[in-house]
DNA sequence: TTTTGTTGATTGGTCAGTCAATAAAAAATA
DNA sequence: TATTTTTTATTGACTGACCAATCAACAAAA
């Protein structure tokens, strides 16, 4: 049985102890040393692994990215027809899982860093491209092409909307009523196709 | 003729000089020396006007507010039916003045801030609750109450998500296809209630 | 004995906020 | 009007805190 090294399991401690941070704070202003000490070594550990502070939060931000894809994977696949591979594609983001304060600050911290690192504008946009690609798997079917574009566009953005408004509440998220939303703004989209 | 003394000059002058800093740099950790400097000032003046960083960052959340609070009373003035009253208030969030890269940089750095700020949490949800009463005026007299509510944090959520979608393009902001997006939202909604 | 893991101490830089000093304008006084 | 006094406007220089990044040293495995 081979003795795993620590680099893997400190690595990922130290990203789960960033994203606490993150969101605790709720912007990417954390110190090396909060991190490191949430995760129980030191900062000086934290620069041996990682190098710089931007490259442990480059690493936080595509873990934060690699789980919502991975999730969105598996609900894609449970999905059988394009109508219901739409709501599940819609359904991840408000997830238990995703839909939580502290991933959401974390989100929303990067979206404003992103105006300043290139590296993070990349990532988000590769995020930004698989939503929409994955919707309109779904959408085509059902809509023409414009109309499936631009609904696939003014969902995203309607997902990035409620993101940023639940960051303004307090108490736990409510990701019923926001899928509620997305869902009936969409459905007003097919019925208003269907109509013509 | 009474000379006015300098205090709302250079206040004024601060609070632009903030704007264009936290635009050009896409989040609020500019500097109070940076700030200054913009405004041909000291950094001294600075805190002697405005007593501490987050005074001055408040004032300036304050004037983007107050400025979209005039431009949004003198469009609705403007509008003489219902319908259009909606498509005012929401063509206002992207007009010249308001869906500039500075403009829509500092809205998104305030909204991560607030985070941490309970006096900016605050005032966004002033802004918030502005913005939905005056969509309610116009859907409430097309739209039952519920569905009317909903439109109405709907096409909120649209502008934020869109707003923060923009943040991460680089070039102009392209303000036709944000407001069709919406504008085409709210006639499906507007269509899906006259079916029935 | 080499490699891997880990830290405390240190350094160099940045920045908010303070303060004493100065200049200029206004008001009060002679 | 000419003068002193007070108020307003402004700054350079400084401080105290904080923090990313480095490094030499130590411990533990391999």
């Amino acid at each position: 049985m081979p003795k795993l090294g620590m680099e893997p399991v400190r690595r990922k401690a130290l990203i789960d102890a960033a994203i606490s941070a993150i969101g605790e704070r709720g912007s990417l202003d954390v110190t090396m040393s909060d991190i490191a000490g949430r995760a129980g070594v030191s900062s000086a550990l934290a620069h041996h692994y990682f190098g710089a502070k931007d490259e442990l939060l480059l690493a936080t931000m595509r873990h934060l990215l690699a789980e919502l894809n991975f999730d969105m994977r598996q609900a894609l696949a449970a999905a059988s027809s394009p109508r219901t591979r739409i709501s599940a594609a819609i359904a991840v983001n408000f997830s238990e899982k995703q839909f939580r304060a502290e991933t959401i600050a974390a989100w929303l911290a990067f979206y404003v860093e992103a105006q300043k690192s290139a590296a993070l504008r990349r990532l988000l946009r590769v995020y930004a491209r698989r939503l929409h690609s994955n919707l309109m798997s779904g959408l085509t079917p059902l809509l023409p092409q414009p109309q499936a574009d631009r609904a696939a566009e003014a969902i995203a953005a309607l997902i990035d909307g409620l993101y940023i408004r639940r960051a303004l509440k307090n108490g736990a998220p409510d990701a019923a009523s926001a899928i509620a939303l997305v869902e009936d703004c969409l459905a007003s989209k097919l019925a208003d196709q269907k109509m013509h």
